[in-house]
DNA sequence: ATAGGGCAAGCAAGATCATTGCGTAAATCT
DNA sequence: AGATTTACGCAATGATCTTGCTTGCCCTAT
């Protein structure tokens, strides 16, 4: 069980990597305040320790037709974990859902789904979503615009403790 | 008004990029099946073209601290798209709210938000939110677990009609 | 048909970047 | 204090990025 901790220079890489996820590592380096070997291992140590899951390129989902965006607020008929973890493989295999968020309360689940259009979200939803087993409700929404979109979590230079974060790695 | 379109290479790079978000461009152009030059020339094309707003790393919440991710549903008092500007020029300035959705109907938002832990989640919704001007009423869902998280959108090898996307540029 | 223009691909070369090994300094532990 | 660990920086190598140039293809208008 490793520990890892970090300080001022973590906390700055992971900021400008959440920010630009295809920033050299020499201008990483540069920012850091640090030379691009140590840069590199830095990174390195953090994907390994589960700081950073991954890269994604942020695409525009108007730019490739997809029109619609919907929030699903949906009930499930049980809340024993195997019907949970049912209904969330499930809801795993479609494309169309991109998010899938358990919730607090009874059992149910907020899910982020996009589409080409209404009919084509009509479609998912009359003949996938609604008529699936343990789903006993389902209330959307529509989302109009979005005007904050930011990624992950907001990462200050310094931790509001003296301490430094630290996590195990199993 | 420059016209772009996607062919199957663009798409097969839009999805290699949104999965991997560093993938290294002669990686990118062997599986495109083109030589390494192009591939770039594409990426750049579809940087420029706004198919691509940016690039990110995905941190752990938790491994920075984070425990706490909540759902809010924010009502508002008024409808005025001066009024829903204003609200969403403020959350725009809290870093704790990640994404403000608008959403179909009466005035309401939904608001992402992240928190350290549950003690800073209720500083933030009783000394930001909920007194804030215009804000009416205020639901608040926390997130248990979260199983499924995609980026962006499902890309197909082909679109699924004949047409190729295209896409307007100013 | 055939010549010309417009794309987009591939090759090649130079610049930049990533990556490793090695030596050294600072911090930690005994 | 001495030993150990850790992380930094330098230098060198290899990979990648990037640009200019050339070639081939398709479309269009003679």
């Amino acid at each position: 069980m490793r520990r890892v901790k970090l300080d001022r220079i973590d906390r700055r890489i992971l900021r400008d990597l959440q920010d630009n996820g295809r920033m050299t590592n020499v201008e990483l380096a540069n920012r850091a305040g640090i030379s691009a070997p140590p840069c590199l291992r830095r990174v390195r140590a953090l994907e390994e320790a589960g700081f950073i899951r991954g890269y994604h390129a942020e695409v525009a989902p108007e730019h490739l037709g997809f029109t619609v965006t919907i929030y699903a607020h949906v009930g499930l008929t049980s809340q024993a974990e195997a019907d949970l973890a049912r209904f969330e493989q499930m809801v795993g295999q479609w494309p169309e859902v991109r998010e899938c968020h358990m919730l607090m309360g009874e059992a149910d689940f907020l899910l982020k789904i996009v589409a080409k259009d209404w009919d084509a979200f009509q479609r998912f939803l009359t003949s996938k979503l609604t008529p699936a087993p343990l789903v006993s409700n389902v209330k959307t929404a529509l989302v109009i615009r979005t005007r904050k979109r930011l990624p992950g979590v907001p990462i200050d230079e310094a931790p509001e403790d003296d301490d430094e974060d630290e996590v195990e790695e199993g």
